[in-house]
DNA sequence: CTGAAAGCGCTAACAT
DNA sequence: ATGTTAGCGCTTTCAG
C-alpha cells in the first residue's frame, strides 16, 4: 500500500501539503492541489483510516443502530442512510441489536465505545436509561429516527397524527365499527411507534363519539402472516363485525387484505384496508396506505447528522427535533361501509 | 475516554502488560489477568479502535459488500452475518453497491481501499474483472456468497441443482408443462445465480425429454409484484398453458400463487408454484419451496472469514469453494397437474 | 502557502 | 511474566 510520503515525494511537497491538499483543510494553492491529487490518482493513494483517525480525532464513519433488519420499513431506512452517507464519503459502521440482554449490553458498553464512529443514527429504538445514557456518553452526535427524546436530535413522524389521519379517513367514509391492528408488547419495547398509531386511532374514534373496544383491537407482529392472522381474529370475534381495519403497518395491511379475500369479503366493498408506510407492495394490492416515505427519512437523517458534523455556516443548524411529513395514498382498499343491515344481524349485508 | 495508560497505573503494570491482557496476545499471569481486566472493567475502558488498529495492523471490523438491501434475501443473509460476528467481536463496515457507476468506483477504488476492514464478505454480486482485482488487490481475505471465484473463498448453494430438484419434483408429480419465472437481464448480472437456476429447469426438462420453450420463461425483479405480472404474462401467453410455475424466489412464487387467485385458479388443483428461499412467507401460503437458509449462509460466510483471520489449530482450514446445502420443502402450492382435457381445448379442464 | 516535527493511543519486538 | 521503547501513518500546530 503506498503511503502519504511517496504521495509528497512524487509531487515535491511535504506529507503535510499532501494531507492538506487532500482532506481539503487547510490552505493550499489550486497548483500544488492539483500536482499532488495527479500524484496521488496516478500512485493510487487512498488515506488510512486508522491512522488518520488517529491523528486527527475524526473517523469518517457513522454508526448506525438498528432493532431488526428484515421489516421492509428498516432496511429501506438504511438504505436511504447508507446512499446519502456514501455521497459524502463516508462509512457506515452496522449495529444489528439483538434480543439478547448480553448482546446489547455488549454493543452498548463495547462495541460502540471503540471510537470507531464520528456519530451515531439510531432507527426506531426504545432505548432504555442506561442505553440512553451511554449513547450520549459517547461524546458524539446522536440522531434517532423515531420518537424524540431529550439530549440526541430526533426526526420522526407524528404517529399519533398517522393514527388519526387513517382512523378520520375510514369515518369520513362512513365507518363506525373500525378494528385496529396494532402491535404485540414486546414490538412496542422495540419502537414504541405502535402505541401512538393506537392513541391516534382512539382519539379519532372518540372525536367522533366512538368509544373504543378492546375486542377490536388485535395485536400482531408487523408481518403478513401476523397481519392475516390479527385480521381472522378480529372478523371471528363475537359483536359486531368491523367494516374497516386500519393496520399499523402495510404488511399487515396486506394480510388482512388476504384474510379478507379467504373470508370471501370484497375489499373494500365488504371491509375497507388502510395501512401504514408506504410499502412497494401497496401498489400492487392497490392499499390505501399512509406513506411515510421511509427511504427518505434515511437520507434526511444522514444529512442531519453531516450537518452536525461539519456545520456549515450557509446551512442551518439542525434543530433537536425535526418533524417528518407523511401523506394519505388513497387507493383502492378503502370505500364507504357496505348498506346497513336490514335487521339485527351484523351479518346479514354478507 | 479513559486511555491504556490508566489502567495500566490502577493495575500496577505497564501499558505492554495492559495490551496482552486484554486482548489475550501474548502471556499474562492469570493473576495480573484479572487485576487488570478489573481495573479496566471499573474504569470502563475500551480500546480505541484507531490506535489498536495503526499499531497491530488489525482492525476487528468485516466488510459487507451487498448489490441491495431490501430483497428479504439480502437482509436476512446479512443478519445472520451480524449476529456471527458480533459474538466475536468484530464490527460490519457495510457496502450497498449502488447502480451508479460512479458511486460504485468509489466503493472498490477508495472506500474499500482505507484499510478499515480484515477481510470482506461479499454477498451474491457479480463483480466485473476490474472489480474482482480491487479486492483481491486489498490483500485481505475475501469470502463470496454465492458463485465460485478463483482467488475468493466462496460458499454457494448449487443453483443448476436447485433448478433441476424444483423441477424435477414438479415432473414427478406428472407436469409436463412447467414455466419458469427467473431474472430480468439486470437481475442476472448483479448476481448470476437465476441464470443458473434456468439451466438447472432446462435440464431437468430435457432429460425428461421435454423440450424447454422460451414462451414458458418470464423474466421478473425478485419481488411479489414483479412475480404476479410474470405470471400474469405466463397465464395469457398463448400455447398450451403452464399446469405448474417454477419461480426462482419465493417472493416471486407469491406473486404467481395471487395471480392464479385472481384468475380464479385454485393452488395446487389448476396450477402449482414452487418457490426457492424458505421465506417466512411460505408457510402462510403453504407454498413448496427449496429452503436455502440465508441467515445460515450468513453465519457460516462469518465463521468462514474468522477461520481465515484467526487460524484456529484444531479446526481444518475453509476450503477454498464450500457446497451449501438446500432442501426442498413440500408444503401445499404443488400437486399432480389437472386430469388431461377430454378434447384438444387446453383450457377445458378450467 | 508550505515545511518541520511532535504527537495521536496503542502494540510488538526486544530486553530482562 | 513483565517492562522499555520504538514505531504504526497520518494530521496539526508552529515557524517561516
Amino acid at each position: 500500500m503506498v503511503g502519504i510520503d511517496e504521495v509528497a515525494r512524487a509531487a515535491g511537497v511535504s506529507t503535510a501539503t499532501v494531507s492538506r491538499a487532500l482532506s481539503g483543510r487547510g490552505r493550499v494553492s489550486a497548483a500544488t492541489r492539483m500536482r499532488v491529487e495527479q500524484a496521488a490518482d496516478r500512485l493510487g493513494y487512498v488515506v488510512q483510516a486508522s491512522a488518520s483517525s488517529l491523528a486527527s480525532g475524526r473517523t469518517r464513519s457513522i454508526g448506525v443502530l438498528l432493532p431488526l433488519l428484515d421489516p421492509w420499513f428498516f432496511s429501506t431506512v438504511l438504505g436511504g442512510i447508507a446512499d446519502a452517507l456514501a455521497r459524502h464519503g463516508y462509512d457506515i459502521t452496522l449495529y444489528v441489536l439483538s434480543n439478547d440482554a448480553g448482546a446489547r449490553n455488549a454493543m452498548f458498553g463495547t462495541f460502540l465505545r471503540r471510537q470507531r464512529v464520528d456519530a451515531v443514527i439510531a432507527v426506531s429504538i426504545d432505548l432504555t436509561e442506561a442505553e440512553s445514557a451511554a449513547l450520549a456518553g459517547l461524546g458524539v452526535p446522536v440522531v434517532r429516527i423515531g420518537g424524540a427524546h431529550r439530549h440526541m436530535t430526533s426526526l420522526a413522524i407524528d404517529d399519533e397524527a398517522v393514527g388519526v389521519l387513517a382512523t378520520s379517513h375510514l369515518l369520513r367514509l362512513g365507518h363506525r365499527v373500525i378494528a385496529h391492528i396494532g402491535a404485540l408488547p414486546e414490538f412496542d419495547s422495540d419502537f414504541r411507534v405502535p402505541s401512538q398509531r393506537r392513541r391516534g386511532y382512539e382519539r379519532a374514534l372518540t372525536s367522533a363519539a366512538i368509544l373504543p373496544q378492546a375486542e377490536l383491537h388485535a395485536a400482531s407482529d408487523f408481518t403478513i402472516a401476523g397481519g392475516a392472522a390479527a385480521a381472522t381474529r378480529l372478523l371471528e370475534a363475537p359483536g359486531e363485525r368491523p367494516t374497516a381495519i386500519f393496520a399499523a403497518s402495510d404488511e399487515m395491511a396486506v394480510g388482512a387484505i388476504l384474510t379478507a379475500r379467504e373470508w370471501g369479503l370484497r375489499v373494500p366493498e365488504d371491509l375497507s384496508v388502510v395501512g401504514v408506510d408506504g410499502h412497494e407492495l401497496g401498489a400492487f394490492f392497490r392499499l390505501t396506505s399512509i406513506d411515510q416515505f421511509p427511504r427518505e427519512q434515511g437520507v434526511r437523517a444522514a444529512e442531519t447528522v453531516l450537518e452536525l458534523l461539519e456545520p456549515d455556516p450557509t446551512t442551518h443548524v439542525p434543530p433537536p427535533h425535526t418533524v417528518l411529513p407523511f401523506e394519505l395514498v388513497v387507493r383502492g382498499s378503502t370505500a364507504p361501509p357496505p348498506p346497513a343491515p336490514p335487521g339485527q344481524d351484523p351479518l346479514a349485508w354478507q
